[in-house]
DNA sequence: GTGAGTGCGAGAGCAGTGCTCTCGTTCCTC
DNA sequence: GAGGAACGAGAGCACTGCTCTCGCACTCAC
């Protein structure tokens, strides 16, 4: 019992505890089924309730959805953080190798939690603004890591052939505010990374690896080597 | 036994024609609504059968996703290999660019067939052999140009920090069949920029830039630009 | 303490799905 | 022309998300 907590009402504490009950029953569910086979009665049955009696809980199943991917982006996020965390601060080049393999570790052990929120959108799922912020939660470890990199004077700008001009401009001033210090040429190089690191992970992930490359692992390390020295961070 | 001939009876062309109708209310249908909700009662319905008559066409659901999925990667590897041939053959980094924005013009236009193909895996859904040829065409695309550019000497390479070595560089030793003479530490660039180009595509279409970029095709055009430098390219 | 009102679970039901099986009919082959 | 294969229709099974109604139990205001 969580008795220290302000008592609610027992209704409530009551609520609370069969929510998060259907939840984890959900979890298993998309661990191991995936998104698609995820079925709302199927969890009402391993709770022992009846289907329409988690529509009290969950107006519907696009919901449950989103509570999953809010619970996807922050074990990601969560284990990205930590990881980073623990890897030398001055070491910015290490530290970047630490955030790719993260992701890459996490899309491995949850496969269909990665599929969820880095595969094709469920369709007709609109994402609410509850998912945004932990959607950003590895973006804003790799902007940190770029700002510490650049501040400790770890990090190259190879200056853009062509400025960015009009609409685009405009796009990398406003990030600049979460850039801090760092120059646009290597702002957009660090947005490619980020993408980079997630195609990455996808196509070994969905299969467009195979028959191509077998030593998946060894592979990743040293496209995450490249994009590193390309994004400007030196070798430490 | 399947005879690669012209239409032999009269049943059989009618089958074929059948065949391309259900076909087609098919492609209609993914292109509308995405391949989750293809229904194939609905596809029977709109071809004007009964639900179970479709069946003696194509086996189950997967065989007509399968089908689909041929008929993108043939949809896009046409466009790419069209627009590249447009390109003089000697304008490398052109050509490079070409294959970029037919790839991101050709998703955008065709989201939910990029998604199928691109996207999450369907669940249970094994490929069989016949979707790996068409999945290779765009590949094919890049690793020629590649070839041609490195003939010409358009293509720089910076040899890698740490020379691959078991299982990846097997891994690369049999890649290096298909990329003639193009280096070992270029082909790893080529796959991680392979890997970006999707990236990018699919964080533009599943919305991961939302709130980040708003001049989408100005930030593509940059990114593009900046990876055909990262895999050696010099510009023309 | 009690009455009113609300939260909740069960059950039935609707419209839809993929897929199977049977049953006549139609066409093709021998 | 006969035998058999191909085919379309229909019924049916087991499932899905979701809605609605019906009682019971809990909670809160008076």
């Amino acid at each position: 019992m969580m008795g220290a907590m302000p008592p609610a009402t027992a209704r409530a504490r009551v609520r609370a505890e069969i929510t998060s009950e259907i939840l984890d029953a959900a979890r298993r569910h998309l661990a191991a089924e995936g998104s698609a086979a995820l079925s709302l009665r199927a969890i009402a049955r391993e709770v022992g309730m009846v289907s329409s009696a988690v529509y009290r809980y969950f107006p519907s199943r696009d919901d449950l959805l989103t509570a999953l991917i809010v619970d996807a982006y922050n074990g990601l996020g969560a284990a990205v953080e930590q990881a980073e965390h623990r890897t030398p601060r001055g070491r910015h080049f290490r530290r970047w190798m630490t955030i790719g393999r993260t992701v890459r570790t996490w899309a491995i052990a949850h496969p269909h939690e990665y599929a969820l929120i880095y595969g094709s959108p469920v369709p007709g799922y609109q994402a609410p603004v509850t998912t945004i912020a932990p959607a950003t939660r590895v973006a804003l470890v790799l902007v940190q890591l770029l700002i510490d990199a650049q501040a400790a004077g770890h990090l190259t700008d190879v200056p853009a052939a062509r400025l960015p001009s009009g609409a685009l401009a405009r796009d990398l001033d406003r990030l600049a505010d979460v850039f801090t210090g760092v120059p646009e040429s290597t702002m957009v190089r660090a947005l490619t990374v980020w993408a980079a690191l997630y195609g990455t992970v996808s196509f070994e992930l969905f299969g467009q690896f195979n028959n191509v490359i077998a030593a998946t692992s060894q592979y990743f390390d040293a496209a995450m080597t490249e994009l590193g020295a390309f994004v400007g961070l030196l070798p430490d």
